[in-house]
DNA sequence: ATATATAGGACTGATTTTATCCTATTTATC
DNA sequence: GATAAATAGGATAAAATCAGTCCTATATAT
């Protein structure tokens, strides 16, 4: 069941979807999670984390939520994805060279990096224009 | 930390870099676990599960061990990983359509097939004698 | 018979995932 | 200024998964 996002990450992506939708309209938390199929207190935590990225920008008190910041050609899954999981790798040794005990240097390190590269640069790909437009709207 | 092997997987590939390594010699799960820094007992789960997948065959009783039953260009980091992980999807949607509750279809759906194939078909092309070919031994 | 292997199931502790809850703060409106 | 509706953020908790151990059974060379 590995080499899979998680379920936050695929909340937050419906979350992005949603503002997207909404044309830089402004959307409650309850809102999204309401309409999106979101537990409405983790939706709450991942648009924070979506606005700490920089993805959304929140308005406080009465008549506050949340906006998306960029255009939909902006933003990508990658974008998304690494705003609530940090940087993905295939295997930690990618991101901490220091997790592996194999001296000097495993034959396989190399591989985890090129694959690594390579999914990232897929899902930056995928710009939620490009999803919008390639689902026919 | 998401989209990662396990440590399982890790192990395993470990185990048959080593095995492979040995030209069809056979080694015991003591060998192996000692040599590639692997827990024994979780060593011994592992080379199970590579024997059940048909990576490698086992031998019972006194001289027994493992051995590998293909050669190096006919093994895949995919083939290893998949052995102890099972099919590996990018979400769970890709797998097991109806765990999406999203209907009638989720326009991110499409990104999450080819995302997977690009992934399965990558790790199909490490083969094990180009690791250890690109590696220089 | 014995010693040395693997086979496989049951179990356990640690970590991560998936949330929930509570208090503080901000702000539009009356 | 009081109030209601919203976000900010920390503490906590339940469930699932990961990582690993242990034990008994079975096979086999000597």
């Amino acid at each position: 069941m590995s080499v899979q996002i998680t379920r936050e990450a695929d909340y937050a992506i419906r979350c992005i979807l949603h503002l997207v939708g909404l044309d830089g309209g402004m959307s409650t938390v309850r809102n999204i999670a309401d309409r999106e199929s979101i537990p409405r207190s983790f939706a709450a935590k991942i648009v924070q984390k979506l606005t700490k990225a920089g993805l959304v920008e929140s308005v406080r008190g009465v008549k506050g939520g949340f906006r998306i910041t960029r255009s939909p050609e902006e933003i990508s899954l990658l974008d998304v994805i690494e705003a609530v999981e940090g940087p993905i790798s295939m295997n930690i040794c990618v991101l901490d060279k220091k997790s592996c005990d194999r001296q000097p240097q495993c034959p396989v390190h190399p591989c985890w990096v090129e694959i690594t590269e390579s999914i990232r640069e897929r899902l930056g790909s995928y710009t939620f224009e490009r999803i919008l437009r390639e689902s026919g709207r």
